[in-house]
DNA sequence: GATCCAAGTCAACAGTCGTTGACTTTTATG
DNA sequence: CATAAAAGTCAACGACTGTTGACTTGGATC
């Protein structure tokens, strides 16, 4: 019947559908900000279902985090790959739109929170730094530390305090200007 | 009398003690993390004086915000000196203290507020990339705010996320591929 | 058809929040 | 001393929060 097509084409738990309407709460809102009757409310059930269903706000949004963090863990690329990757992904939208899912502004709208920060710290070395700092030779953490420092700085400028000279306009110069300040990091420009 | 003595040394109003302990507050916190009754007990004071004296927790925080940013507005630089100014200013202390007074972690709490966030971006624009931009000669500035954005990206990174990395620990390393990366922003590195 | 478990609802608790009206205390002024 | 304004307190309101126990519904299994 419809039912069961329904179920087969879109086979969107509620849990799933709470969960996708939270990624776009958190990400618009900051955690406190969030509650979870918006998210009940936007996704047509009770209060009560979407905090049983995930334990507490707080597991909800561990949640939350780890399935915006899911990115494609395609190991071990090499350095310059891995650069080249997180150039493209800082570079990619000019993510103005409050609305959208976006793991960054997810990020900086739960810096406030203790329990978002530890996940977040857990995830930026093993995701970000780990993979960098293997593939350098002196001074792996500090500099891929450092380069994961210009990455969030600039999308932070960018999309959140929205910074036009950070903007598409002048996309060109931007990525130039990254890339060799990335490659610099990794050691790959003289020194 | 002593009474006379005192209000003579220190001529702090209790507003003015307010306006410093919010200051501390929302520099440990976010806007809606810190209410009105923490700082009113830090002071000392009755919740209702402290919403009486401002008129709403909102003006009270833009009073702080504006406080914050009443920054030393020493004039017109070399772009050198400025730059070792805010390497200075980005390597102070390992301030991963949540009760000190510090306007970025002012500016990262408040990330979610929009009013805040109009606040922050004329701050920025006139105090950081204005006075740098003046200085370069071609796309100042885009490389102006890359510049801010490692600035800024450090300093998350380091006393917000606080990735060891960034620790006091590598200072030395920090501080030498800090300079190395802002003077190539300067175009003072041949490219 | 009876049974059972999951899905989902309802109302309410306990706590916090910013805010406000009415009150008391202190300080300065005439 | 009287008086009036400023400084500060007290209790409470209404709205909101995350959370919980008790309930109802619906679909699958035996």
């Amino acid at each position: 019947m419809a039912r069961a097509e329904l179920k087969a084409s879109d086979k969107l738990t509620t849990r799933d559908r709470i969960l996708e309407s939270a990624q776009r709460c958190f990400s618009s809102a900051s955690y406190e900000q969030v509650g979870l009757r918006n998210i009940a409310e936007d996704v047509g059930v009770d209060v009560a279902y979407v905090h049983r269903t995930f334990g507490s706000k707080e597991k909800l949004f561990t949640e939350v985090l780890r399935l915006s963090f899911a990115l494609d863990r395609t190991a071990q690329a090499s350095a310059s790959d891995l650069v080249t990757k997180f150039t493209k992904d800082v570079f990619r939208p000019a993510n103005t739109n409050n609305d959208s899912i976006d793991p960054l502004r997810i990020v900086v709208h739960s810096l406030s929170s203790a329990t978002a920060l530890s996940v977040q710290r857990q995830f930026i070395l093993e995701e970000v730094i780990g993979p960098l700092a293997g593939q350098i030779d002196t001074d792996g953490e500090v500099r891929a530390s450092m380069i994961a420092a210009l990455l969030l700085g600039i999308r932070i400028l960018r999309d959140v305090i929205e910074l036009e000279a950070l903007g598409c306009a002048h996309h060109n110069t931007l990525e130039a200007l990254t890339t060799r300040m990335l490659e610099f990091c990794l050691g790959a420009v003289s020194e």
